[in-house]
DNA sequence: GTAGGGTTAG
């Protein structure tokens, strides 16, 4: 199939009956194309591109653009642009297959330049309409409300409001970028609702936390003829479980049961989220036992959602079996478990497990590194992850974000790599323009602090832009403390009882602050300040003496 | 071209 000769192929052109053969061999190899691009097969896709050029069966354009999609699928975005600018007529249909594969395969901030683009093109005519979802989706992923915004008035000045793709696509833009009510107000104005749009918008409220109007909304779209699915079913378990409102969680059960529609693994996968996210592992695990009692089998969401939940030496035992599940069930290479592996095998302190699994993944992403470094980081191997993050920034294939520095900045302190840290502060503001977070400025506090640079420490709180937390005072005086200066720990213990006011704990550190300097008058003032507060506390519970 | 569950955080 590979090997026809060009020439022969050309005159074949020409030739009216051979034309038509030649162009159901386009129409199979462009499926071809789509199954690479699908699979991701970049090295299989190349050789095949570089046959339709010696075939000149390129000269399809639908191959071209299919071409053009395959290497935005790999995640080939320059080559995809050298493609799509070679050809001589860009059309809409080339501008919305770009458009929509950037936005499908997570490229949203391309998706949303190549559309500016095309808009400056005058190529948007009624024919486009095909592209305002998939636009619209890189706008609800990146959180851009403006350019959400501007593209509803197109959407308005095109008549396309009337298009039940494009209003499910307008009010999951106003959901992610939480106006809700706008989205409500898409959702009201469509002539014709349909479940889609009705999920959609149901899922806009649940996110935001009002799950009982999001299953007010789905009863009263019942008494319209608006029957809910399995996925308005999920939506509102998903909902209520993110609150750990089981009761709530139960009734939805039941109502789908009533409604002949079983759940499924979503189902049970959106109730142990929400236990794993509300810190109640052991209802997770339990949870997940109970779903495998249904005989459903977990996906890979599952498995990745329930590993954190063990992800302490305590529960070491569950996660292996967990691992073991992923390997017999075939999900184990799935790079979302893998991290979440790497992950609880570095918390729970076997960090050669972590490692070995770290590097057999083929590909590695942002939270796969990000991970490793952390577990390196906090179990004192600090040169390693200091290595590990070189590594990573020379690999260059995962993008390095703020939790990659903040692990990066804690090997840095915890080695007493003063330099190395101050300079990755900078790299990161200037080379990736990560905005320091107060975790950062905690780092960098505590960077100084170890090294008994206090007033370097001191100075850092003083002029950082944002206002300091608990860990940012936590870290000055823990090295006020180990380098014994009275004075600043004691303004920073005043500023921790600023922040909380109510711990007994914060008292109790700046007595011993006043202790550490010899201000025993101040030691005795706040134990009766203690001891004041415990007694409101308790005359605050004087309902107790009537019972 | 639109709707449901996923991994990292001091």
């Amino acid at each position: 199939m590979h090997t026809k000769n060009s020439t022969c192929i050309k005159n074949l052109v020409t030739n009216g009956t051979s034309y038509r053969w030649f162009r159901s061999e386009a129409s199979a190899y462009a499926e071809l194309i789509g199954i690479y691009a699908r699979d991701g097969a970049l090295h299989q896709g190349k050789k095949l591109h570089a046959h339709l050029i010696t075939t000149g069966l390129y000269r399809f354009t639908h191959i071209a653009t299919n071409l053009i999609t395959f290497y935005a699928c790999c995640g080939q975005l320059s080559h995809a642009r050298k493609l799509f600018d070679k050809i001589p007529q860009t059309n809409v249909h080339r501008y919305i297959a770009l458009i929509g594969t950037c936005a499908r395969c997570g490229f949203y901030d391309h998706a949303l330049a190549v559309f500016s683009e095309m808009q400056a093109t005058q190529m948007l005519n009624t024919h486009s309409i095909f592209v305002i979802p998939s636009v619209l989706k890189a706008c609800s992923h990146v959180g851009d409300r403006v350019t959400g915004e501007k593209i509803h008035g197109l959407v308005l000045k095109c008549s396309f409001d009337v298009d039940a793709f494009v209003n499910s696509a307008l009010i999951v833009m106003y959901s992610k970028c939480e106006r809700v009510e706008e989205a409500c107000k898409v959702f009201d104005g469509m002539p014709v609702k349909d479940l889609v749009s009705l999920n959609a918008v149901v899922s806009g409220c649940a996110q935001l936390g009002l799950s009982n109007e999001a299953l007010s909304l789905v009863r009263s779209m019942e008494l319209h003829g608006l029957k809910p699915n399995i996925v308005t079913w999920n939506i509102l378990i998903s909902g209520f479980a993110q609150k750990c409102d089981l009761a709530m969680v139960s009734e939805i059960f039941s109502l789908m049961v009533e409604d002949g529609i079983e759940p499924d693994v979503v189902s049970w996968t959106s109730v142990i989220s929400g236990f794993v996210h509300n810190f109640r592992n052991e209802e997770a695990l339990n949870t997940f036992k109970q779903m495998l009692g249904h005989m459903l089998c977990p996906t890979s969401n599952t498995i990745s959602t329930l590993l954190p939940a063990c992800a302490t030496a305590a529960r070491m035992r569950h996660g292996k079996e967990i691992h073991g599940y992923a390997l017999v069930i075939g999900v184990e290479e799935d790079i979302y478990v893998r991290s979440a592996l790497v992950d609880m095998y570095a918390k729970c302190g076997f960090i050669s497990e972590a490692r070995t699994l770290f590097y057999k993944m083929p590909e590695k992403n942002t939270v796969t590194w990000n991970s490793i470094i952390f577990g390196y980081a906090n179990h004192g191997y600090c040169e390693e992850a200091i290595e590990l993050f070189n590594q990573m920034e020379v690999e260059g294939r995962a993008k390095l974000d703020h939790l990659t520095f903040t692990a990066a900045l804690t090997a840095c302190s915890h080695a007493g790599e003063i330099e190395l840290g101050q300079r990755l502060f900078e790299v990161m503001q200037e080379k990736y323009s990560i905005e320091p977070r107060l975790e950062h400025y905690a780092c960098m506090v505590d960077l100084f602090g170890r090294a008994g640079k206090i007033d370097e420490a001191y100075c850092i709180i003083k002029t950082m832009p944002i206002e300091p937390d608990l860990f940012v005072w936590g870290a000055l005086l823990a090295a006020c403390r180990n380098h014994g200066n009275a004075e600043l720990a004691e303004v920073a213990a005043q500023h921790l009882l600023k922040l909380e006011p109510e711990s007994s704990g914060n008292r109790l550190l700046l007595s011993s602050v006043y202790a550490d300097a010899g201000k025993w008058g101040k030691v005795e003032g706040i134990k009766k300040t203690i001891k004041k507060g415990r007694h409101r506390k308790f005359q605050g519970l004087s309902w107790i003496d009537n019972i």
